[in-house]
DNA sequence: CTGAATCCGAAAGGATACTG
DNA sequence: CAGTATCCTTTCGGATTCAG
């Protein structure tokens, strides 16, 4: 079974002594949270106000959507303007690095669109086959 | 501003009436606790044992290894298969579902590894201008 | 409208000890 | 070796209230 590799590559090893930290840490401590993917999809379709946001990405509230886009501002994804008019208005936008990583993201999307009646199986007969198990 | 399209069609609304769920809350549900993708990553490069994986995922505790390989057999994503020898023997492999989404896992891992050092400044910069805040 | 501040419950996850 | 069980800390995130 040592012979179970598929002829592709490995992804980076993460937190071999040699590789200490790998990109998809990163990546994931960056976006691994509730809200910063969902943030990204909907700014994907262009700029976007604070109510707005809050409105189209189903369930978050006020102050995670404020934390989220900080965060995705102060890592150069996401682009924020404020207008003193009254009352405020504060738009947001994704960077050019944004959008180049929601070009990934929808490729994740898709995946899991075409996978994911495939995923809801394996999870029925998984649970039929380990029915003390809660999971 | 409205205007703020860049002519890439947006990613599967999240939580729009019409469509009450995206692609992407289900990738995150699966994947965005702090282990399934380095684990994920690890099995691409082959056939693991328990203890391997647990060596090379930097950090994981034997429980939440223990929790992660489960889920991701429950999803169909990784074959854990068990021989009865003495100690006991078992090993984790990626299934074919599991290797489609590593694919997708790399480009992830490349983006990052090619915009770690922009985010870094990014951040540097906006802590430098928000002396004030702690994020 | 766009936040900031506080409070609090739920959940994730680590440490440790024990088992087949 | 490959887990399981228990405890306990930390973190996440929702609800609410206040402010510019």
């Amino acid at each position: 079974m040592s012979a179970g590799n598929t002829g592709v590559t490995m992804l980076e090893p993460c937190g071999s002594p040699t590789h200490p930290d790998c990109g998809l840490r990163d990546v994931l401590d960056r976006l691994g949270d509730r809200w910063s993917v969902l943030v990204i999809a909907e700014l994907s379709g262009g700029t976007r106000r604070f109510r707005e946001l809050q409105r189209n990405v189903h369930g978050v509230s006020q102050r995670m959507l404020t934390l989220t886009v900080r965060r995705l501002e102060r890592d150069g994804l996401v682009l924020r303007t404020a207008y003193p008019t009254v009352p405020m208005t504060v738009t947001y936008e994704l960077t050019d690095r944004g959008r180049s990583l929601s070009e990934l993201l929808r490729s994740l999307a898709d995946w899991s669109s075409a996978n994911r009646e495939a995923v809801a199986q394996s999870r029925h007969r998984w649970d039929a086959e380990h029915p003390t198990d809660v999971t």
